[in-house]
DNA sequence: ATGTCGGAGCGACTCCGA
């Protein structure tokens, strides 16, 4: 079992390009951010097409999330419980059956914090609070549960080319990162760093200043494991050429492969 | 040293968010 993450920046933007990317990786779950659109606009059909169910979060203009699966998607529940008062669309999560068991997703888009001195930043910590009460109560319930997406957090200077240009981010700031390995303390096992050793591993490129040319890129994009499903971790990977595609989005697809 | 992109609202530019 295949599973991704990918932050595509606008799906009508990158309908095309995402669809080449489902094709070529056939992953039987994908998690999307930034979807930025509407539940009613989203292009359900040509994701149905291609053999997926859809399940959306999107609000207009910005953020927004969704969950494709070859199989159904089950007990959808949308919005990151804790703050009844957050209207932006950044969490989804569902059930997908797999062999004789089942995976539960939660799929994010974290906040992204900047600039510091906004009330913006505090937001983003206050939503990392309650990701990490949401995600205790997964994890007593002992279920595979993998939490994924667009984190937000460069979580070690390893994660940076230019870990110095980052000191004044949002994502890069010691509570964001702290808050980080607070999740990773509760059991859960950051895929990435659990399957690889190589070096300047990333996953966003800026679209400014020929970021991706001299590849200054950070690690923002994570798959966290609960114990349950990390028992079935075969291997991970980053499909960083999706980046020197035509009209790419800044982020690439990060995705596990599970036994069955 | 600088370098971008997507979406919305408006009315083909400017702002916001990243």
């Amino acid at each position: 079992m295949k599973i991704a993450t990918w932050n595509i920046n606008g799906v009508k933007a990158r309908l095309e390009t995402v669809q080449e990317w489902l094709k070529e990786a056939s992953p039987d779950v994908a998690c999307f951010q930034e979807i930025k659109s509407v539940d009613e606009n989203f292009p359900r059909q040509p994701f149905e097409d291609l053999g997926y169910n859809v399940e959306t979060h999107g609000q207009k203009g910005f953020n927004g999330v969704a969950i494709l699966s070859k199989t159904p998607l089950e007990d959808v529940e949308r919005r990151l419980p804790g703050n009844d008062d957050d209207e932006q669309a950044r969490y989804i999560e569902a059930t997908v059956t797999h062999g004789d068991g089942v995976v539960r997703f939660g799929c994010l888009y974290l906040p992204n914090g900047n600039p510091l001195g906004t009330e913006k930043f505090p937001y983003k910590l206050g939503w990392m609070d309650r990701l990490l009460v949401h995600a205790e109560k997964r994890l007593a319930e002992e279920v595979p549960f993998i939490l994924l997406g667009d984190y937000n957090v460069i979580p070690d200077p390893v994660d940076a080319k230019n870990p110095e240009n980052w000191t004044d981010d949002a994502l890069f700031q010691p509570e964001s990162r702290q808050k980080f390995r607070a999740l990773t303390h509760l059991g859960m096992t950051e895929a990435i760093r659990a399957c690889t050793e190589a070096p300047e591993t990333f996953t966003f490129w800026d679209y400014q200043a020929g970021a991706w040319q001299k590849n200054n890129g950070i690690r923002i994009d994570h798959i966290l494991m609960s114990p349950q499903a990390n028992d079935k971790m075969l291997g991970c990977g980053i499909d960083k050429h999706v980046r020197g595609w035509e009209k790419p989005s800044d982020h690439v697809p990060v995705w596990v492969t599970l036994a069955a």
